[in-house]
DNA sequence: CGGGCAATTGAGGGGCCTCAAAGTCTGTGG
DNA sequence: CCACAGACTTTGAGGCCCCTCAATTGCCCG
């Protein structure tokens, strides 16, 4: 047990977790760093709320700001075509959106429920990572962290089924959550739309609800609610996430 | 084509590519270096000739050493399970192979062709990255640039068709091979075999045969050989790579 | 309690995969 | 220089999985 309040499922409510106060020095990207460094980039950010699908951030617009999330969770995407579009990833507290790099954003970006992002400005940050070693040690691990998980994301797309790409999404959600310091038997939280999670694991709908129905239906897995799915026979699932 | 050798010392492989005298100071990632950064990263680059269908690092090894692809084209991959992997990448000349961070490689790489490659320990590529800052953007700014290429390839495996999956990587390649330095005219150069550029793009390979053949027998595209790929018809190509 | 949105389930069709064979290219040895 | 062997690529036929369209059910909120 990590709790009763812990930082995952806050019951829906409208602004649940933007009521807890902020504890910015707790973010898993500040852990590794210096006191004084830690206390210059706590100084140096900025928390605004954001409600759910509001838009955070615009492909191609200029880069400015580096976000962390504290609370909630966000949803990332690219547009493939005039009227397409392809969800590249979600965040979880403690993730980080934009780079160092580059003078557009390569992405768009949107809350999936209410919640608090962290904010500092590129050039601000830039001049701290230039003067604090350990920062610019930790981003530059971040950057690796997620280049492994888009890297992660292609083996999903490139050639797997439908109910295989669920069970290794579920698996997936499961170890970022517990990396998070939820317990194992925690259900997986997916607060995000069935239409976004589809369109992430390069599924239609009907497709993706499909593979859903025939796991539970196996005994595999259980979903109390819409938004959380219990790991019934943990087994199981790694076996069909792996056999293609 | 028996050119005349000219006076280059070694040739250990027996590859065209590698009778040229090496040139690392006009290596794109050393380009916006000073002069002194760039002298102190060539002196510590180490040039290895590489044959054909030669591995080159195997993923989930001690990740000790940062290659450059200096002559020929890499192509990387990751496990997917026990008898499947997925290509995840090409790499031309230019390109870099490996991180400055993380223990262990996370995926496999191997020569497509002969080639030469540039390699310094990661300890002492990241100690000179701590000594001059214009080396650490430099890399810094590869990774993100790697990232961009990895999430537009979430991009093609996401929901394309074959033939926009085939339109969409001939169009990459061509942008890659005149960031290289290559005219307009000259063909899109793939010397990889099908299979694996089928792999690339989450295709089998009678899948992605018939797309070549589809986009030749509408004029879109010519061979002139199995390497190489004349496009005819740009405007066609981009128009087919869009409209999912 | 009713309206609207999201998720599930059903039926039918098309695209890709699988298995299989013919064609083409490359490198080698006579 | 040519013939041959082997591997790679192209093409063909059939079946399965996923997509598309559509209706139903379930859920949240007014």
């Amino acid at each position: 047990m990590t709790g009763p309040s812990s930082t995952c499922p806050p019951a829906t409510g409208a602004n649940a977790g933007a009521r807890r106060p902020v504890r910015l020095d707790a973010l898993p990207l500040l852990q590794t760093l210096e006191g004084t460094t830690r206390a210059a980039v706590v100084k140096a950010l900025t928390v605004a709320t954001v409600r759910k699908h509001e838009q955070i951030i615009q492909e191609g617009a200029p880069a400015r700001t580096v976000t962390i999330v504290v609370d909630g969770v966000v949803m990332v995407w690219k547009r493939r075509s005039a009227a397409d579009t392809q969800i590249t990833g979600f965040l979880f507290p403690g993730d980080l959106l934009g780079t160092l790099v580059g003078d557009r954003y390569l992405y768009s970006a949107r809350a999936v429920i209410d919640g608090r992002l962290a904010q500092v400005t590129r050039a601000h940050l830039a001049e701290l990572a230039e003067r604090h070693p350990d920062l610019r040690h930790a981003l530059y691990r971040n950057v690796a962290s997620d280049f492994a998980l888009v890297q992660d994301q292609l083996l999903i797309l490139g050639a797997m089924s439908a109910v295989e790409r669920v069970a290794t999404a579920l698996l997936q959600f499961e170890r970022r959550q517990q990396a998070r310091g939820m317990g194992q038997g925690v259900p997986v939280w997916l607060p995000m739309r069935r239409t976004d999670l589809a369109s992430y694991l390069g599924l239609e709908l009907p497709t993706l609800s499909r593979a859903f129905s025939r796991l539970r239906r196996e005994g595999v897995i259980a979903s109390p609610s819409t938004t959380d799915v219990t790991i019934r026979d943990r087994d199981a699932l790694i076996r069909v996430s792996c056999d293609a």
